[in-house]
DNA sequence: AAAGTCCTTTAAAACGTTTGAACTTTCACT
DNA sequence: AGTGAAAGTTCAAACGTTTTAAAGGACTTT
């Protein structure tokens, strides 16, 4: 069992057993075009009939290319059974399969970070090129890249200022949507839930904020609060003690879907109709968001096509066929029934 | 960007500035106990201060080895948004990251099997070897894997009467502890909703029902209905056609916790208490099973422990430390709120 | 008939390691 | 001083490809 011991066909045997050299059938397997249709025919039919397969080893090695891709994800529990991961990194391994890329799967852990594998796994050609999802501002260990070589694009996150690689929604314009949207339901007083530990959602709450602001609403009737694991459980204890505070909310914006879910337990738990006595908006639009009740209104973002993409930009980047990339997906809204007009002010004057 | 032109440093500049052979370097880079101590340090200064980093390309061609293990999944849609498939792979992880494994994931597409990459990964050496993770009664291009030589190790799954190696929950066992349980709360009728695409989920569905007639209850009491996708949706439907056919059910069995979650959201609908009117249990032990509402009563199954013995077994037989691995775990009863005594049954003789 | 061109094929040198056998040095023991 | 074993080091041949420059043939062109 341990090491087969049955030698497998090279590309030697194949070119004994057709006359020719090795090269040739080199040049066959590579679809160069300098040889003859008739040599290409024999070949081929001899590495049919012996079942061929290269080695990938013995070609790394010479072309310098391992033929994978490091996917990187961060160290959080749980973190291959969130939808929002997995999305990616579906689509990251359907675009890398199409092109014959494998997927080499890594967890940013203490270890990986402490022994610079994130480097290493490129240095020593475990992986052409590696994608990294959902970095945090404290991943700043990232930063070295600007001065190595080697390809590296961060999916869902960015470091502002710096030159590296990302492909990511656009965290300012779903902040405008969702602001927008609450805004012209007649919402006046809204609580804001975010992760505070990427730029992405600093931006989006700065965006957020902003906008509120910019249509004379006051700082102090938009809470904010900070989180950094954006479950449900967070979404559930930060909507409490929001409204702990700020009893009159007539909406919650959440950093996403999840902790969205978090926040409707919570306040179906306290007798709070949503949206009648509060709406409350998600962020991501995962499968879950149509099955919840009542139905989450939420910003839609396709992550397995952003995964599909980061892969082929990755690749191009990896085949010298783009320079840079820093690109950001549009999300756009989804309305279902968790939000609605805001309840009537009672304090008001009007 | 593309390719890295600065050449790496290699084996051979660490020897010439060390005035030593290449192959010295070698053997102290793979601890060769043959080594002089200070010939040892001297070379592995120089490690550090050239930043040597081996090439595993070079290393594999010649050991044979890749360092690499295949993780393959079924192609479910979001197999990665499943806790029970994210738990096992974060094991796997684990074990292989502490031995310097790393992890290739594979997706079970069509394209996987009719190309027969699940042979070829191996073969050319992309991996040493695979894990298989769930696989179902069609896979049955496993059973090729009888007469290859290349280390295979099926994940709570496996094909009955084939020799291929295999590591998984005890379902017999689970089935027994389940159905004691439930017998023992005095239920005489009990719907079953299990997954019959695996051998593991039809071990489990004979033996629920065997223990069960075993104690006298009669077939006609002991309704089951199969599912496929083992997820809530499937929990929630098979449920309700269950209960539309016999609506004097006092429990539930369902093949895991998501489904047992998709059958309590569909009682809770119909006003149906949980465990008052009807008792509900799952299998598997997600985390979400203490915050559902009635906490699930359940069978504990550590995935994470799974992953990580699957791996460690999978590392003995591809270095020949085991000849072969057909080993069980055992499940344990983990009892919360959802199951409860039977209603007293009134139409009963007593 | 020599020279030039095009089309195919090939020889040979990489790529960067590992590893068994051979070689050299050291050192204990006669 | 000579012998032999033990310890430490090196040689050289792999591992299985890719790739560049060159060779060989067939065919035109002068």
């Amino acid at each position: 069992m341990s090491i087969p011991r049955s030698k497998n066909v090279t590309i030697k045997e194949i070119a004994a057993h057709c006359d020719v050299s090795p090269s040739t059938v080199s040049l066959v397997l590579n679809n160069s075009p300098k040889i003859k249709a008739s040599t290409r025919e024999r070949v081929m039919k001899m590495v049919d009939k012996l079942d061929y397969q290269p080695n990938q080893m013995a070609r790394s090695l010479v072309s310098r290319r391992s033929k994978c891709l490091s996917v990187t994800v961060p160290n959080l529990t749980h973190v291959f059974s969130d939808v929002y991961f997995g999305e990616i990194i579906s689509g990251i391994y359907q675009e890398a399969n199409l092109s014959g890329y494998k997927i080499l799967l890594d967890i940013a852990q203490e270890k990986f970070i402490g022994d610079k594998e994130y480097l290493n796994i490129l240095r020593n050609r475990r992986a052409d090129g590696m994608v990294y999802i959902a970095s945090t501002i404290e991943d700043r260990f990232l930063l070295e890249f600007e001065e190595q070589p080697y390809p590296l694009l961060l999916v869902n996150h960015y470091f502002p200022k710096s030159q590296l690689n990302f492909l990511s929604v656009d965290y300012k314009k779903a902040a405008q949507l969702a602001a927008s949207h609450l805004l012209e339901l007649g919402h006046r007083r809204i609580g804001l839930i975010i992760g505070t530990n990427t730029f992405t959602g600093l931006d989006f709450r700065d965006t957020f904020l902003e906008v509120c602001e910019g249509q004379g609403i006051e700082k102090k009737d938009l809470p904010w609060c900070g989180v950094k694991d954006w479950d449900e459980q967070e979404g559930y204890e930060m909507t409490k003690k929001m409204l702990a505070r700020h009893p009159d909310l007539t909406a919650i914006m959440a950093g996403n879907d999840r902790m969205a879910i978090g926040a409707i337990r919570y306040l179906s738990n306290m007798n709070l109709r949503v949206p009648e006595d509060v709406s409350v908006m998600g962020m991501d639009d995962i499968p879950s968001a149509r099955y919840t009740n009542p139905g989450l209104s939420t910003l839609h973002m396709d992550f397995f096509r952003l995964g599909e993409l980061s892969c082929r930009h990755l690749l191009n980047l990896l085949e010298g066929k783009e320079r840079e990339c820093r690109e950001l997906k549009e999300p756009h809204l989804v309305l279902r029934e968790s939000t609605g007009p805001a309840k009537p002010d009672l304090q008001s004057s009007f």
